[in-house]
Order: C-alpha cells, then structure tokens, then sequence
DNA sequence: GCCAGAACTCTGG
DNA sequence: CCAGAGTTCTGGC
C-alpha cells in the first residue's frame, strides 16, 4: 500500500494526516513530529510511506475547520483497514450524531452486540488509526468519566467542548 | 505456536 | 471487591 502524508499546526497541537488514493488512513494529534511519523510507521510497517506537505487533497483544511470549531462536516472518505469486528465499531461510532456521546455498552447494543461486548467495543476504538474522523471521542464510560484516549484525554474533553460549542448543536442538544 | 494477561467496559454476585 | 463476557495484541515460554 502505498500512501502520502504531512504534518501542519492546528488548534490541538500537530495534526498529521495521511491518506492512500482512496482516502485518510491515519490521522493523529501529537507534539512531536518525529513520534507521530514513528507511530504512522508502526500502524502500517510493511506499507510505502512517503511525506507530501505540497497542497494536497482538501481533507487537512476540512479537519483544521472541524478543530477550529468552524465546522460540523467530518463525511471524509476513508481507507483505514480494520479487522471485521472493529469495522462495524467504527461505523457505530460516525453513526453518533455531531455533539452528542454514547456510552460503550450503548454503542454494543446498537450494533447489536450483547452488552458484555462493551469491553471489546473499547478494545476496537484503542486501535482506531484515524482520530477526529472516526469520532472515538464521542465515546465515554457509563459512570459518565471519560475513559482514555489514544492522543491524551485532555485532548478528548477539548474536542467534546468543541462540538457542544458548535453553533449549529441546537436541534440535535434537544434530543439528548 | 500456545497460553496468559492487558486494554479507552460493565454487570451481577 | 471479584469474575466473566467479547475481541485483539503482546510477551513469555
């Protein structure tokens, strides 16, 4: 698999985002650009990485939007390859309306898992590689803390503060 | 290769 | 508090 990536500053640190031909495979927030490149590497070792900071596809200004709080529209196009099972996870979770979060057993049992699945449904977001557009933040424990989070659990609070902040969450705040 | 234990959980004894 | 359920990964032998 052959795929191109750069890293630019966001609202929330570095953002390195890294896409094949048919869409994002990695998107990480991190300090350091030498420990995002390393951890890209390691999710994807036998793949052909090369770095590619000239004007690319439009997905980097679309998540730099999402971060800055200007934008709700995370419908990016994805090739991140998963195991069955995480599959359907991460189709649950960008099924979570924009600003609202789910609790791991409610995410189970929309997929129709049973709810001792929520351990395995825990295990599935750790392993997402594309943060931001597989919204694993919107994700949070039953007894309402915040879990973990793969780039930091500050980083998981600041981007639920970003979305309930949204303009646009009205409608969608009244359902909850 | 196989098995134990951990990982962004939750429930019931 | 402890174990167990469902999945994947890692580290020890």
């Amino acid at each position: 698999m052959r795929m191109a990536y750069t890293i630019v500053d966001s609202a929330l640190g570095r953002l390195l985002v890294a896409a094949t031909g048919k869409g994002i495979c990695f998107v990480s927030l991190g300090e350091d650009d030498p420990a995002m490149e390393a951890e890209l590497r390691s999710d994807y070792p036998s793949a052909d990485i090369r770095r590619d900071d000239s004007a690319g596809p439009p997905w980097v200004e679309a998540l730099l939007r999402y971060l800055r709080g200007e934008s709700d529209d995370l419908a990016l196009p994805l090739d991140a390859p998963g195991t069955g099972f995480q599959e359907r996870v991460w189709a649950g979770l960008r099924s979570i309306p924009f600003g609202s979060t789910r609790t791991y057993k409610e995410i189970a049992r929309a997929l129709g898992l049973p709810e001792t699945a929520a351990r395995a449904v825990g295990r599935a977001c750790a392993t997402n590689s594309v943060s931001l557009v597989i919204p694993c933040h919107r994700a949070r424990r039953a007894d309402g803390g915040l879990a973990g989070y793969r780039w930091g659990l500050e980083r998981k609070r600041l981007l639920i503060e970003i979305e309930k902040s949204f303009p646009g969450r009205a409608a969608t705040a009244l359902i909850v």
